[in-house]
DNA sequence: CTTCGCATTGAACGCCTGTTTAGCCTGCTC
DNA sequence: GAGCAGGCTAAACAGGCGTTCAATGCGAAG
């Protein structure tokens, strides 16, 4: 019905968002090798039309790249705070609306580009502030190397979800996406719980053999 | 010298495992989108002559990822089981001669696919036999749901090496390649060590909590 | 020496790509 | 009502894609 492209009687933002949303959903699907017929059709548009309003495809996919993260970053304020960065991605995508939204989002973090590196850098940022507070409130432990502890859980969240990503291929059915990511966030949760509250070694004499071999351990993971 | 095309006096295997070769280090270089042409210009052949030899492009492919496959699977014979699957890529790719078999292997990985799938049951498996010697040696804990852990950290051990490289772009510079991975081992093993060791969380409540939400743990993370 | 077979080539084909161009058609302004 | 502006379309363009095909050259077998 949003996608009829022929009857828009109220027209919410002009043919310009109708595009640029039917392309977030056909990029999210197809990856960004998609071509922009396709989704002129999907918007009920032609070709030209696209690049008369974009500029060009890559112009198209800035626009697109702003969309999502603008709208993700509005419905992420309204979330409360979640343990992992995956989950909580997942329990977006759980809202039937934002599934191409998030769906664009590990597209494009696969594909790699500035959203890629946007989205990683922003979901540090989360991951920090939530270990910071964790910390303070005495529930989680401190670390040799905070920044580089907070960066490598950072890549474990987004990195493990975005394996599952790729290895459970839906047909573009917003369902299939759907529940692909709840048996994720299922699947992994109680491992994540449990590695998170015992670790993994018995002991920590491995860790204090680094610390013999490395005495400054490395005080960031920042880099670029 | 060895991609040369011209003075092949020796022509070990063959034109075909000369186009192969070409094709592994294009495909690894700049995905799966490179052109037929263009890898017949490294291997300085015609595109033609692929056809002739793999049927198809899908065919090469296919070529080049029982080729990569196997040839990651020997080294790996050689090697000794490493504590992270990741780290045991990375410290392959050093050796410079390996560097663009990884780099079609996490390639593979980041487009989907049977090799992707191949490869991600291939490092569950290494993780179970090193989590099973492990917990045999008393090193490592037991866990409630061991085979939903093991696949966790497989998917977060290659995930996050995933993110990194596709974060990390080498311009198909081999050299640059190895160094950032070298970099990425660099960075994550100390806090993954310390995570290993201590966890996150300074006590159990949480995953004791867990444990009376869902009384039966997810026995293990298998599916398709 | 001839003949066969195979590796190999270069050109062509049809399709799809992003982009350009010319023109239409609508609606607003004077 | 005339004229202009701009959203929009259809067609064409140049180039790349994978694939096909006829023809070439070479090396081995008879």
């Amino acid at each position: 019905m949003r996608t009829g492209g022929v009857s828009q009687t109220v027209d919410p933002g002009g043919a310009s968002a109708q595009i640029r949303d039917a392309a977030v959903v056909r990029f999210g699907r197809d990856g960004f090798g998609a071509g922009l017929r396709t989704i002129a059709d999907d918007a009920g548009v032609t070709a030209g039309l696209i690049v008369h309003h974009f500029g060009s495809k890559e112009g198209l996919r800035k626009a697109c790249d702003a969309h999502v993260l603008a709208l993700l970053r509005a419905v992420k304020e309204e979330a409360l705070t979640d343990t992992d960065t995956g989950s909580l991605l997942a329990r977006i995508a759980d809202i039937e609306e934002f599934a191409p939204l998030v769906r664009y989002l590990l597209r494009s973090v696969q594909a790699g580009g500035e959203l890629a590196e946007t989205t990683a850098e922003h979901m540090i940022g989360d991951a920090e502030a939530y270990l910071a507070a964790g910390e303070a409130a005495g529930v989680i432990r401190t670390s040799r190397a905070p920044a580089a502890r907070t960066r490598l859980l950072a890549y474990q969240g987004l990195g493990s979800l975005l394996v599952w990503f790729t290895l459970h291929p839906d047909d573009g059915d917003d369902a299939r996406f759907t529940a692909s990511l709840r048996e994720y966030v299922q699947t992994i949760t109680f491992p994540a719980v449990e590695l998170f509250c015992q670790g993994l070694f018995v002991d920590r004499s491995m860790l204090e053999e680094h610390l013999l071999h490395v005495p400054d351990p490395p005080a960031d993971g920042a880099d670029a």
